[in-house]
DNA sequence: GCCTTGCCTGGAGTGCACTCCAAGGCCATA
DNA sequence: TATGGCCTTGGAGTGCACTCCAGGCAAGGC
């Protein structure tokens, strides 16, 4: 199994509102214009509108702005948080523990080394994760070979 | 019951009447001597009683021996497909899946494409599972860069 | 004989992560 | 004015993969 290249990591430096490091991708729409409704963001991130409206419920989307009819407007900061979680999602991380990080996130700067451990406990996870699965590969390999040939 | 001595016991070559192509681990008793209870099982497997009752009412294990009393005594090649089988379930296939995997061995030879095939398209799964972990670390190496430096 | 341990069964229950429902508000267009 | 589309809520429902329960059988030790 072999393991991974690690990826240089941080290049991109944070923005100091931020809540933590930027990602690298661009927004549907600059900042100033990024009041997105449910469906936009449905379209944009792949989740229904009932995961968006639960995810705030349980704590996992902090307080999402509103319109003056009481309708969810996203921010583009909304966006770089659901697509964070999307990817603690795709670790296998239970929910629990996504609302644990945010609550982390909620308290403040005095969290940071909560939230490294946090963090780093869950790359641990994956980097074992994927040498899993590079061990079904072997497997899945073998057998494919032999079925290739067999007939 | 005495559980467990990994002997080093018998060279896991594929027996002829063998399914598919022979798992490289060894078996904790030689050919001949493989009679398992089921806590012997759970101990070797890590699965519990319950779910290996389970595999076997779904259809996922095949007709499992029994004793005179009809307990269940599993062999080496029954450890083998649960191997197998464990490994399909860390890939996040679907129980279902694995249920049709089994039906197609039970059906012979003939079903040797429909293996391969399937056993292809999870492979493709794995894959592309590999890769969206591989993007997961680098998010998670930046933010862990992030906090270490950040304090 | 009795107790404990290990195992058996069918069916009911659990926990997770959504997923849907019913009833209703707001607003643009016809 | 009405029709349709998009949105709101709390609470109930769903599907998956187990997980447990009650009641009972068989074997070995005291």
């Amino acid at each position: 199994m072999t393991v991974m290249q690690t990826t240089p990591a941080a290049t991109g430096r944070a923005n100091p509102a931020d809540i933590c490091s930027a990602p690298p991708r661009r927004h549907p729409r600059p900042d100033g214009q990024d009041r997105y409704t449910i469906s936009e963001v449905v379209a944009f991130t792949g989740l229904t509108a009932h995961t968006l409206r639960w995810y705030e419920r349980i704590g996992l989307m902090p307080h999402v702005d509103r319109s003056h009819t009481g309708q969810r407007r996203y921010s583009n900061r909304d966006l770089d948080w659901l697509e964070f979680v999307n990817k603690l999602r795709l670790t296998g991380m239970p929910v629990a523990d996504m609302v644990r990080y945010a609550e982390l996130v909620r308290e403040g700067e005095s969290t940071y080394a909560d939230r490294q451990e946090l963090l780093e406990s869950t790359r641990r996870d994956v980097l074992a994760r994927i040498a899993e699965l590079h061990d079904t590969l072997a497997v899945l390999d073998r057998k494919i070979s032999f079925y290739a040939t067999e007939r």
